[in-house]
DNA sequence: CGACGTATAATTGTATACAATTTGATGCTC
DNA sequence: GAGCATCAAATTGTATACAATTATACGTCG
């Protein structure tokens, strides 16, 4: 449970970065959650001043949202937002992917349809942190084989943000939907067909931003809407 | 004379950033120059707790390398890293340049004019900081007219490092020669006219790209130098 | 004279102390 | 009991103290 009891070394401020932005990609921390300073010096067992070079780096991942002198919590982008963010991800990706179809190798290929494959293990078996994870894997995968890392930084960016979209604006029973995109983008790619290679990357990403449910904001998030009849009606 | 004594409240850390990246851009801060902690401590009169933000956010926006207990320097691109800074701008800049030729209002098109005819007048006197600041203020200006924030955000971190390849790649006698890019873009963008659009803007980065060739970066001077003018103006 | 090793100074990394601000509780007034 | 002011606790912001590491100066030895 407590990682660090176990460990005999203190944990360096790149781990502890790694498993908050690991635990918003898997959504072990939804939306919303405060983080407090002294709570994640417990649990980590470092001073404030790692914790806090922590959450100065995920807030400008933009992942984490800075409140001055009222702490941190997990950002909960607004519709508009993630309308940007997968803009920004169909601007990249197609970009991206053009890339990775020309210089894919063999192995690349390989390593893709594994990711892909694990991926289908996951969403079948109903574990929806781990399916979201490696279809996060996925993506990132293909700005490693395109190669430009300004590019693939964003987009690591963009991808965490993107898990936290879906986290806000995905009805929480509904798993993720079982598809072939990501299939059917390793054979594009593996043979080097740029053009079909965007196109399935475009529908693919348009495709996920129709599931979010951007327009019925729910619970708390956007009061005017919540009361809005309400108030009508007065 | 301490100019920081004639200020009488402390300029915040996202002041004092603003001024190290604005001196990045205006290379007044050259590749490799050392930032010293102590000697930012007393140019700006704050502590290093507020210093040390400052470097972590240069650093993660790449223009300032962060070499573990030996301090920080300003970043010196190496070839292969400029080649994907020119590559991830060609994508990044050929949506945003699309998208704004598309929603670019006569008001949009007036401030961009006005960038553009500055920074003629600057080529001109031969004063390059201010022309090469204002170029990168045109091209983040059409990011503002497409609208899309983090693209803006990963090209303002991409113009700053632009301007340190400059630094390094391009012989410090020889001034921004000048051209009619800008212009050319302003026109075709208020026709809305999208390929033509794109077509010059491509060139335009390509071309820039060419400039730039192996030359040996001169030191910058101390950074009390740099800082002497805004530290007194404040 | 130059190379090397040691001592010392300078610089960075981390923890902690203290100040400023916000949050929450208590009690007062009406 | 609702509304409001005030106080106490918790939390964040900043500065500083101390530890760890690196850079520099110096003296010795070859």
């Amino acid at each position: 449970m407590v990682a660090q009891l176990k460990r005999s070394k203190k944990p360096s401020e790149g781990w502890i970065y790694d498993q908050v932005f690991d635990a918003i990609l898997e959504q072990r921390l939804l939306p919303d959650t405060k983080l407090t300073e002294k709570d994640l010096c417990d649990v980590f067992g470092v001073s404030r001043t790692i914790i806090r070079k922590v959450l100065l780096r995920l807030s400008l991942d933009k992942v984490v949202k800075h409140r001055p002198n009222r702490g941190a919590v997990i950002a909960a982008p607004e519709p508009d937002e993630v309308r940007e963010i997968f803009e920004a991800r169909r601007l990249l990706e197609d970009g991206i992917v053009a890339e990775a179809a020309r210089k894919c190798t063999p192995e690349d290929a390989d390593v893709l349809t594994d990711i892909a494959s694990r991926e289908h293990a996951f969403i079948h078996a109903g574990e929806n942190s781990d399916a979201i994870r490696l279809s996060g894997d996925f993506h990132l995968r293909l700005a490693d084989i395109a190669g430009n890392r300004p590019l693939r930084e964003l987009l690591r960016q963009l991808v965490a943000q993107t898990s936290l979209a879906i986290a806000r604006y995905v009805p929480s029973g509904s798993g993720m939907c079982e598809n072939d995109d990501h299939d059917r983008l390793i054979a594009a790619i593996s043979e080097g067909d740029v053009r079909q290679s965007r196109d399935i990357m475009k529908r693919h990403l348009t495709a996920c931003e129709r599931r979010l449910m951007l327009d019925t904001p729910e619970g708390s998030k956007n009061l005017h809407a919540v009361f809005a009849d309400v108030v009508a009606a007065q």
